[in-house]
DNA sequence: CGCGATACGTCAGCCTTGTTGACATGCCTG
DNA sequence: CAGGCATGTCAACAAGGCTGACGTATCGCG
């Protein structure tokens, strides 16, 4: 059980109690619940979804995506992200068109009800996360960004780091 | 759009590109889906999903706890709540006995079952957790933890702090 | 004592969102 | 051109949220 190292020299080497990372994995739960409240409260009038924000979102930042792209980002499967596409299309929210290079491949674009939308959700999840920055300090993004970038699976990790890198690095 | 800070004077007045917010909230998304992944092998294996184990886990963390208590902090309503509890007692993973100060509430216990996964399950958890720690280094834990607490809605956040203290705080 | 409030369990039914299976279509290579 | 693979769609099912309604036991108070 806990296999732990001799002392906490603070170089690379830290002193973890079960105690001190189960805090870890409660704050992630609790703070994940907060994360999500506000898009929910919007997508829930709208009769949408955390499904449909999920693509929402990815759509808005690589648009002209193929449905393919998507799934492996998401990580559910085509079936899961078609039901969610078919209506976000049927809503007039999402165009698909049909590849011109591979006929097969459908490129997914926000129609502007569907950026208005976007944007509805995300300022609101910005304005939750500008609000924890801030309250946690210029020091705190940092080490959230190294610790929440480290516990990804390495695939995600990858899907993650290949969007926009900022000039400036992280 | 991209307003972008000119100079980081680190007070608390932080500069926040909309990127730099979208990096962050992409980081929650991929983050959680690590951090919820090892456990839900486990749960898949033996037939039970993540509801289940976020009821395992506040029950081990406060034995005895009765229903109510159960509910307000998963934030969930008795009917779902029940469904589970009631698989877990059937499976003998947890009993439920009759309060004595009060028989109108029931008591929540793991039995030995129980702990068993539990353990299973917050090993896997922690040896995640403990990896990223480690791999962004000591500073950046408080960050993390900052961050997310600050995320949190303020009765979640009280739940949150309501646990366990560290003594040497954080 | 009697009555309302509380704690818990349960049934029924609905929705979202995950899954697998079957299938249509288009591309590409032998 | 034929078969195989990739891409995407449709159908059906399960988990796990939700609301609403109700039954039962218990508590506490007037």
């Amino acid at each position: 059980m806990s296999s732990d190292s001799g002392t906490q020299q603070g170089r690379s080497l830290l002193f973890l109690t079960d105690d001190q990372l189960r805090k870890g994995i409660e704050a992630m739960f609790f703070a994940y619940r907060g994360f999500t409240a506000d898009p929910d409260r919007i997508l829930g009038e709208k009769g949408y979804g955390r499904a449909h924000h999920r693509a929402i979102h990815f759509i808005h930042r690589s648009p002209g995506t193929t449905v393919n792209n998507l799934l492996s980002t998401l990580g559910v499967t085509k079936q899961s992200l078609n039901r969610v596409l078919r209506t976000l299309i049927a809503d007039g929210l999402v165009v698909s068109t049909v590849g011109s290079r591979d006929r097969r491949e459908r490129h997914l674009r926000l129609t502007e009800a569907g950026a208005e939308l976007e944007r509805a959700l995300s300022d609101a999840q910005r304005a939750r996360m500008r609000d924890a920055y801030r309250a946690a300090g210029p020091g705190a993004v940092a080490g959230f960004r190294a610790v929440l970038e480290a516990m990804m699976d390495p695939e995600m990790r990858a899907q993650y780091q290949s969007l926009t890198e900022d000039p400036d690095g992280r």
